[in-house]
RNA sequence: CGGGGCGUAGCCCAGUGGCUAGGGCACCUGCUUUGGGAGCAGGAUAUCGAAGGUUCGAGUCCUUUCGCCCCGACCA
């Protein structure tokens, strides 16, 4: 590519909002460009970076034996009425009539649609197991897209669905997915931990996301610096402690400005870990069949000393999304907030108690009335309710494993893999027949990965206070050829050569000054920069600079620059292969 | 959806209710220059986000609205 011609410019100041340095040099070096909140357009450098990721994709998702298909953007809404999520999920999928009037939608993820081809596909075990990948466009209207190609509404997305007989099956799928995703990330360069996950929408129960560690992350990730265990903040467990001691009678106690579980300790003189705090939401329940909307007060009961995880509050209270109550509801159901408790309050109020109370005894709860406390409340002889862990796990506390404290860091999430079972199979009816002929559902797993997210999370990784340093896997360039001679012949010649020899060139003939020209490199960062000038040029060489390494300086000879540049790409891609990761997944 | 911020040339930003709306970068022309964002001279580029209002007079004040960003709610 000769840069004279080249569609996109650099810009010399960040644009306004360009808040990370990865988001603001991908702006600045022309890969992208904004056109909407969420929505953005990828130019030739950014779209070429998008290939050369998606290609190392293809080659380990057909490693794997994955098929490559492209299924609709556009899908009629009654394949996703029949697994109900037409009903369930709220204005993230956005909603359309045709010109008939029949309901559409634009599709944020595929299974509905690949579950509808696989029912008119699979017929028989001897057809299994199959999987199949598409590199497509999804479109999710996200309340608040942010910080560039991180969290967008459009956006570029690996997805893949395996279909099994049995659950054997899906573990090998999904083994191989697990294994094949540290390929990939690692072949693009990106360093990631993979944590255990909720499952959250896709239904199903074994899931993992393959993070990548920046504070620019929105996940909360708990791990445990002494052994293996790590998981997304939303279902990671810890170690909990619980007062047992003999039950006492419950005695009401006058507990005046006591609204906080600090300023109740600190006036009955107890540590916090000898109450019991309730939260308080109202969960939606959405009837899958017909889409109707219930709303539930919840109550969390959660020992003083911990915080509830409200993620794990939804997923123990089954319901389909929560929000604050407001006073009124909860006073509607006879309980008192800042003084309150499950104790005596309404009966159709969903009460979800954390393990941390329920082993617990002889703790101080609100007593549902203004001004008064509970001693001695213990579960089961006061009150009732479902028991689950709904504690929020946080750094210091003891990893569930190895008992070890745990530590907390910020994540972006770029892959995730689904054991999805039969949620799709058995409500879209999509079944093979075994060996007896009788008819089962087939079982499913389902696998993303973020094509531009993972574009963003590399720029993230790969900068200095220059410019982009991208590795020579997604670069959307090897070799960036700056001529700064007045007679171009030479700089065509070596241009010539080296795209003819299947090496990727940005050839700088812009009539520009060095200094322009140096800092346009250093800025858009392709890994191998050879720079012709009269210095070197009279000594018959080329000088030759890696982008990651700006102070060292090499040369070729004019006569050999093919051979050497070869020999540079080569050695960068030995260099990158050399930190391939494999990591296997053991079923517990 | 709640809270906050910002919309002035392609980009970054100035602009007390008062003359023809400025600067830097980028762009065009000419000359000069060619190893780290050059110099000189000249030039073009704005429905001041939009609509309505107040006023003799609005980029500036008021109302409405649209868009973008940040915090929160939210998020496979």
């Amino acid at each position: 590519m000769r840069m004279s011609q080249l569609f996109s410019k650099t810009l010399r100041e960040a644009p306004n909002g360009a808040d990370s340095k990865g988001y603001e040099y991908l702006l600045r070096a022309g890969f992208i460009r904004q056109l909407g909140a969420g929505i953005f357009s990828l130019l030739p450098f950014g779209f070429t970076a998008t290939k050369k990721i998606e290609q190392v994709i293809r080659e380990e998702m057909n490693a794997i034996g994955g098929q490559e298909v492209l299924m609709p953007v556009v899908n009629p809404a009654d394949i996703w009425k029949e697994t109900g999520r037409f009903y369930s999920i709220d204005k993230e999928m956005s909603r359309f009539n045709d010109r008939v009037g029949r309901d559409m939608v634009l599709a944020m993820t595929h299974e509905e649609a690949v579950t509808d081809l696989a029912r008119g596909e699979i017929d028989s075990y001897k057809r299994l197991p199959l999987l199949v990948y598409q590199i497509q466009t999804k479109w999710r209207d996200d309340p608040r897209p942010r910080a560039g190609l991180i969290r967008v509404r459009e956006f570029t997305m690996k997805d893949s669905y395996s279909f099994d007989v049995d659950q054997a099956g899906l573990d090998k799928q999904y083994a191989d997915h697990y294994k094949a995703y540290f390929r990939i990330f690692s072949r693009c360069g990106l360093p990631v931990i993979v944590v255990g996950a909720d499952s959250g929408m896709m239904g199903g129960k074994i899931s993992h996301e393959y993070m990548y560690l920046s504070p620019i992350g929105e996940d909360t990730i708990i791990t445990c610096p002494s052994c293996e265990y790590t998981a997304n903040r939303q279902v990671a467990t810890f170690k909990k402690t619980y007062h047992a001691e003999a039950e006492k009678a419950v005695e009401k106690v006058l507990t005046p400005e006591c609204k906080t579980i600090e300023e109740l300790a600190q006036f009955l003189k107890i540590e916090e870990s000898q109450t019991a705090k309730a939260v308080f939401q109202v969960g939606t329940f959405i009837n899958d069949t017909n889409g109707e909307e219930e709303e539930k007060l919840i109550v969390g009961i959660i020992r003083g000393d911990l915080e509830v995880e409200e993620n794990k509050l939804q997923n123990a209270a089954k319901a389909n999304a929560l929000r604050p109550a407001h006073p009124e509801e909860i006073v509607a159901k006879k309980m008192v907030p800042g003084y309150g408790s499950a104790i005596g309050c309404s009966s159709d109020v969903l009460v979800i108690v954390d393990d941390s109370v329920a082993k617990s005894n002889n703790l101080v709860a609100g007593a549902n009335e203004e001004g008064y406390h509970l001693l001695n409340t213990n579960f089961g002889r006061d009150y009732t309710g479902t028991v689950a862990d709904i504690a929020s796990a946080s750094a210091g506390y003891a990893c569930p494993v190895c008992g070890k404290p745990l530590e907390s860091s910020k994540g972006v999430e770029v892959g995730n893999i689904f054991q999805l079972n039969t949620r799709y199979s058995e409500s879209m009816n999509c079944t093979y027949q075994d060996e007896t002929g009788v008819r089962k559902p087939v079982i499913m797993g389902s696998y993303g990965i973020g094509v531009g997210r993972l574009l963003a999370c590399l720029a993230e990784n790969y900068h200095d206070d220059k410019g982009l340093v991208l590795p020579i896997s997604v670069s959307p360039m090897q070799v960036h050829l700056v001529s700064l001679v007045k007679d171009a012949q030479v700089a065509d010649d070596i241009y010539a050569a080296l795209t003819k020899a299947g090496i990727d060139v940005l050839y700088d003939d812009r009539k520009e000054s060095a200094g322009v020209k140096f800092a346009d490199a250093d800025l858009i960062g392709f890994p191998i920069r050879i720079t012709i000038g009269n210095r070197s040029l009279k000594e018959g060489k080329v000088e030759v600079k890696l982008r990651s390494n700006l102070e060292e300086s090499f040369s070729f000879e004019l006569n050999t620059v093919v051979e050497e540049t070869q020999a540079m790409v080569a050695k960068l891609k030995g260099e990158l292969a050399s930190q391939l990761v494999e990591k296997e997944w053991k079923k517990d």
